[in-house]
DNA sequence: CTGAAAGCGCTAACAA
DNA sequence: TTGTTAGCGCTTTCAG
């Protein structure tokens, strides 16, 4: 089906084993067989089989990347990034969306682990002691993004930071009273948002309403929170992210109440369209190609030095930072 | 690094060919061995080695889908469904972003190749002379999405119809002098919106006016263009997608424009953040999981029935239809 | 129904 | 520097 490296040998008059080293980087040939051999390759459009060399290397070239939901912008962008980078080193990537399902997840993961030499996991719903089964699973490694685990190296972007950011920006507005309509409750990305809510409700610089989860996606009950927030005399309120934001907009705008002029709406991660939205979004920007880039050499890394027992595995932690858009407002006499 | 197929023969009491025999689908075993072997098998935690099947078989169990830009979420919703049908068939996905740029889509289908069974490609921007220039560059089987082409398989969308049901959708509101803000020139899919646009304009039902193209993602210029329709007495506006309808939404807001008071809005793809807009978007939807699972279905076939020459290849036209939400209304005294 | 042997395309010792 | 040999893990003839 393809063209061998026996084609390629006879063409250019040499053995099949030099024209694999003619063609590897740190082969030691000579310059002009190395330019024969290159010449019948190219000629003959010969492609090294990856298969057959993975089979012997034990490497395959490849790289897994699991996510819950590629509707989801932020995991889309993510996606990108790893690409990108992957690509750089050399390396294809599967890419597998979990739709959400802790079983499709593990089932990927087991899927996939044959045939990559690493596995980036975005997995904010795995349990603690799912995780804790992965290495049983499989021996290749794994690098969590978006989620920090012990005894997994992991890339995640300081949420809980982000969060008071957040608050200290409206707070500085005048406002004072302020909504927080949390993610799906059991994530380890919620607990890091709630984290940076309650240092702030604690501190007593802001009265915080809590409106209880909503899930992170498009029918996700965000009506009925908007209304609560609505109701509940904030004048101001942090979504879960982005989407939630947009979600509560949109009932807003539908219940007669103007963003910002009413309502400051502050969303999290920054995805593409957030800041084509009408109003553009007040958010807390959450390092998306940067952390997959920084994911994808950690992974590499690991490749290059399999793990040291007892020695505690890189965990990785990006700041974030909010960008000022057109949802947020001063409040008109506090 | 694994277990392997001897590791299971051995603690099954039996030969390699004979585990593989059990293992696999059409093996001619009795059921006792096989039984005896599953369980041997279960217990080490064997998986079968793919890159090593592959190599005898031909068969590598990957798919290559090549897309434009994952940030534009219809592409990653592509890519999901792409990646649902394809999971369920037993294979898994490599995803290649080649950033709207032709050599990287060039570069992605010649490394992807040789390490899959077909490819998917997404491709708006390869002229039609390098299109045709693909199945030299490999023997896989190639299907087009969301793009047809003479002489390759593919699946798309009836776009020019969308764009006539979209301008009908307008004059039923009242709307007599309609906008058309267009994309990349030079585009496949430009040309079919193109098409249904220009239809209509031929007809006489409506007054169009063409502000020229604008770069499909979120800073392609669309501030200007949204300028140019408020200028030009337009009462309504068709975009070439939701993610242009988006920036002109943002940008008439910012002028104090009304959506859909002043002036409607429709955009195109029905991406998943459309429905939840401010106010929400109406759209021709794509069909996107439908036609990526009829792309995965068709390029399967081809798998199992090599093109015959002489045949022409299978080109499925899938209907759009509008989907009329909150960002079109009526026209007070036309 | 099962085992032995060959070989997919490639790389990595080892000799020459 | 180059060729020869062996073998990665698996499937598939071909005998038995």
């Amino acid at each position: 089906m393809q063209v061998t490296i026996r084609e390629v040998a006879k063409a250019a008059g040499v053995s099949p084993s030099t024209v694999s080293r003619a063609l590897a980087s740190g082969g030691t040939v000579s310059a002009v067989t190395r330019e024969r051999v290159r010449a019948a390759a190219d000629r003959l459009g010969y492609q090294p089989n990856p298969a057959a060399r993975g089979l012997i290397t034990g490497r395959t070239g490849h790289l897994g990347l699991i996510v819950p939901d590629l509707l989801n912008p932020f995991f889309a962008d993510i996606c990108k990034g790893v690409q990108a980078r992957a690509r750089g080193l050399g390396h294809a990537v599967f890419v597998s969306d979990a739709e959400r399902d802790e079983g499709l997840e593990l089932d990927a993961i087991r899927t996939l682990a044959p045939q990559v030499d690493g596995i980036l996991l975005c997995s904010p719903h795995l349990s603690s002691e799912e995780l804790a089964s992965l290495p049983g699973l499989t021996d290749k490694p794994i690098v969590l993004l978006h989620r920090k685990e012990p005894g997994f190296a992991s890339v995640t972007a300081d949420l809980t930071e982000g969060m008071t950011d957040a608050l200290t920006h409206l707070h500085a507005l005048g406002h004072r009273r302020v909504a927080y309509v949390g993610g799906p409750r059991s994530t380890w990305a919620a607990g890091e948002r709630a984290a940076g809510i309650e240092a702030v409700a604690e501190s007593g610089l802001l009265d915080i309403v809590r409106v209880g989860s909503v899930a992170p996606h498009f029918d996700g009950g965000i009506t009925g929170a908007a209304d609560v927030v609505l109701a509940s005399g904030a004048s101001a309120v942090v979504a879960f992210n982005d989407i939630v934001a947009f979600g509560l907009i949109s009932r807003f705008t539908a219940r007669g109440v103007r963003v910002p002029d009413e309502m400051s709406v502050v969303g999290c991660d920054d995805i593409a369209l957030s800041g084509m939205a009408a109003p553009p979004l007040t958010t807390v920007s959450v390092p998306k190609s940067h952390g997959s880039r920084a994911a994808v050499d950690l992974l590499f890394r690991m490749l290059g030095t399999p793990a040291v027992a007892g020695e505690p595995p890189l965990q990785r932690v990006l700041p974030t930072h909010l960008v000022v858009r057109g949802s947020t407002a001063a409040l008109e006499r506090g």
